[in-house]
DNA sequence: TATGAATGAGTGTTCATTCAT
DNA sequence: AATGAATGAACACTCATTCAT
């Protein structure tokens, strides 16, 4: 048993190895410029090998971008309690997307890059798909705002899933363009205030009027800005 | 003189046929992976004559991008006159642009698709650019917004650059967005109502506190639903 | 009449352009780096003219070899008068060349790219050709040294064939490879004293032993250094 | 052990064969017309293979011609003893050169060819360059030349530099002439013949007035002629 | 006569994928 | 399980040549 376990262990870590090094380079070099050979390389491994683990590049690249939607799903998940108002959870999401970009930058952009191929294709106007992460995303937003509406505190003539798609949409460009810049000149503080000013903006669009602006506001970036 | 005439003018058809096929083959299957073959084999011609008229796959590329970027531009700076409030102008852009999209929707994909390219550049973060459509497009909301500030009519604390910024990520998103549909699918209302809604919700998180919300309601879809 | 003529010698003048053009591009960029569109571009013609003129590329370039080197035959046949002996046939050559090659060093070049071109072929181990100027230089040259032989100044053991194909090659050889340095830094001077000292070492190898080494002397470069 | 042992050596056949057929390519059609397609289709490999064991088509022509050359070289130094004249070295370069045409004769005329380019360059009339074959031939012939003057055999009016370049030119020249004759009617013996011709009255040529000719005689071809 | 426009057949090079070992 | 070796199909781009006007 403990042969088989081993060899079981083994192989998912050889996964995880690929999976890890395609990512980088990926956010090295943009989806369209990495080839099985520069993965291989990076992994120390044959091209063949690669393909001993995924049946094609393509599915190398769909596998990677839906492990780091979970990997964000699931971290927002554990800090959902039940009972929070909608402004409350509006913010805890806000906080996570902060503390899981905080403490892995790359994993969000990957993310983000992979919500971004599902909102270009056509379930972002309507057509809905299975159990993959931009739509549980795009579900939880859109639950929470129904329940803000359902409070009286989100203006009742907003479509739910459509302010859900807009802001997963804008946390997206912005991430991707974040992406582009090179790593280490990219401050992530940029990045983060200019998503709170937008979160803050959405916000105000859709509470309802007269609603104390006051208690919108967000906190900034919650870790101390590392360079400059 | 008729011929001269006639041979210059075959001879922009034949350019704006090339643009035309590329320009559909780029929505339909994305910049990448559109080949110099693909163009040729749309237009009936050989791809060295493609050369003919383009001296690269990049050259031509960025003329389609310009050209439906700066008909854009055109069109909007047409209708501004002077004199306007920023409220008037927001909704004067709003109008351009449903127009513009209801005239000629293709231009209006690949002029965002265009922006798009600039807006993943440093640019989006700061570091501005040339004479190119995007920036220009960039500056002009930027100053209809700071008017918007003068006028008491926005926030003062918003920051006029980053809310310029973010509209036209926005805009250029669902444009895209629309852009994967399959033609005959795509329903152009969608696009539109969308966007309206997301401008509207922008424009009420904007303006200052207690400012009347029923100024912001903007006009709806100009054409009826050619299609279903 | 008047107007066939005029025709006619338009028509002559078109075709030399045309082979000016081409040959003046040949000695820039070598043989097989010139293409049509260049010799087009540089005659102020379309390239379809070229071809009312010549029917291909290669033959074009054919007969651009073929003119400069009949020049060349003509330069020197004119000088030659009967009655001279071998040596003061060689020594004719020899200042011909000279004469010629500062008058006209392009035209030369050309020439013995020529005969390059013939010395590859199989003529230069036996199979003779037609009446092409490198044949008519080459049985130049062998009558001249079966004279010499003749005339006792000369050893009998040479083979005239062979060491009038040498002394060919290597002017070629000379020539070629001086055509191959940037116009403005190749200094004639430079490449016709390597050719006199060649030439002379060559006069004393195959004169008899014993013959007055001080009668092979050869005239110098006959125009002042007019670079440098 | 064996195993990789073989790997190692197939790897190195197959690189060998890839030149191989380059090489006979070049011999046949000339360096500019071989195209990477014609070399596969020899090798009866795919294009993609070729760029497997050389990186692009420069490099691997770039190869050829120095293997080509080192041989030769490798192949004379190691028959130059210390201690011998100057004659007794030409005697033994001559000897060299026909033992190695006899044993293979398509690398010596690849040699040649790869002395040529260079020949052609700067080089030849004064700029001398690094450690590639063509230029420690050069540098060889030169010091041998040198020492002979020295020796009181050769005429102290020469030009050592300027005769080495001139004999490594005819060398060249005659054999690439060879090369251009269909394989199956090449006469080597003619070639060699003819070289020995040459370089006899290139030696005559550059003795002190006086020295006993029948010193400066060269064995002939040391194989029986194979062919007819 | 002259040419602008067009193209087929090529160039060198890359890369995802396969397969014998 | 792992891989070195191989390749077909694609890529952007070039050029000698043709032809309708």
């Amino acid at each position: 048993m403990g042969i088989t376990e081993r060899k079981e262990r083994e192989k998912g870590e050889r996964k995880a190895l690929i999976m890890r090094c395609a990512g980088e380079l990926i956010l090295e070099l943009g989806v369209e410029k990495v080839s099985m050979m520069d993965i291989a390389r990076k992994a120390e491994l044959s091209k063949a090998t690669i393909y001993l683990y995924f049946p094609s590049k393509e599915l190398l690249f769909e596998e990677i971008c839906l492990k780091s939607g979970n990997d964000f799903i699931d971290y927002i998940q554990e800090k959902m309690t039940p009972g929070l108002s909608a402004l409350e959870m509006m913010k805890l999401l806000w906080v996570s997307y902060l503390e899981m970009f905080g403490e892995s930058e790359d994993m969000m952009i990957l993310m983000f890059n992979n919500i971004r191929s599902y909102l270009e294709s056509a379930f972002f106007f309507g057509k809905e798909k299975e159990n993959i992460p931009p739509y549980i995303l795009y579900v939880l937003l859109k639950d929470i705002l129904e329940q803000g509406v359902a409070e009286g505190v989100f203006e009742p003539s907003i479509n739910p899933g459509m302010v859900s798609r807009t802001i997963i949409a804008l946390f997206s460009y912005i991430i991707e363009s974040a992406a582009r810049i090179p790593k280490e000149a990219r401050k992530s503080h940029v990045t983060t205030d200019e998503m709170k000013n937008i979160f803050e903006i959405m916000l105000r669009g859709i509470v309802r009027e007269g609603f104390d602006r006051s208690r919108l506001t967000l906190p900034g970036s919650i870790r101390p800005n590392h360079e400059e």
